[in-house]
DNA sequence: TTAACTGCAAACCCTTTGCACGGTG
DNA sequence: CACCGTGCAAAGGGTTTGCAGTTAA
């Protein structure tokens, strides 16, 4: 059982902060570069340690991309569905009004869930 | 520019047929279990050179997923969506039947493409 | 014969882990 | 002062590359 009593740092704020400042879904080399503005020789297993942590304690939410390394954000904005910029390779969680659209599959496929990726441009800040 | 020569060999046949034969993407490990059967002492370098080789003729599709790395399969079988079995965690290409629909997005993503990508169980062979 | 292909091992890249030190509570 | 967290460097796991020997054409 985890009864470990978890402490604050600079280090973890920084990193909290960074995933904050981000506002999209993040990987560990784009937290370490924001982080590293508050706390300069931030080591890249502190962040991955802190996501590790972080994810355990529901405090972060990995975001998993078709062939690319995993990317997190605070939970709250938990979105399924997922938009993919090909210009900047930024990711963002969307709405993409289903209504009660569902997917329906061949025989023997037992649906647990789905989700929508979509790609294309972002033009927005 | 690329004026190679590809020549056959018995590697190379092995690990096109085995991604025949397995008949839904599958990765370089699971190809070259299959290829083995047919080459006993093959190299996975070698699945990996004659992937690469295969995709950048047209000859093999990636297939890439969130959180995993990418499978592959032939291109006559070219379809976007996909199932994936999170009991044996193989995929499956499928057709889930869209008719028109399209997500609706907010404003200022350009949209060029979609995929569903579906979680749950296959009970089929 | 020539140059593409192969197997092996080493090199890579990203992520995780071991260790001694530093810092929180 | 106990023990969690950190930085560093080494270890892992999956993929790629260098090299010398093999083989297709």
């Amino acid at each position: 059982m985890s009864n470990k009593i978890f402490r604050e740092t600079k280090q973890r704020n920084a990193i909290k902060r960074a995933i904050e400042k981000a506002n999209r879904p993040v990987g560990p080399k784009e937290i370490l570069e924001i982080a590293c503005d508050e706390v300069p020789n931030l080591g890249i297993a502190t962040v991955y340690r802190n996501i590790k942590t972080m994810v355990e304690k529901g405090e972060l939410d990995p975001v998993e991309l078709p062939g690319q390394a995993p990317r997190y954000q605070p939970p709250s904005d938990k979105k399924p569905h997922l938009f993919i910029c090909e210009k900047t390779d930024r990711v963002y969680t969307i709405d993409p009004k289903l209504g009660d659209f569902k997917p329906t599959l061949p025989e023997g496929f037992k649906l647990e869930r789905f989700q929508i990726i979509c790609f294309g441009e972002f033009e927005g800040k």
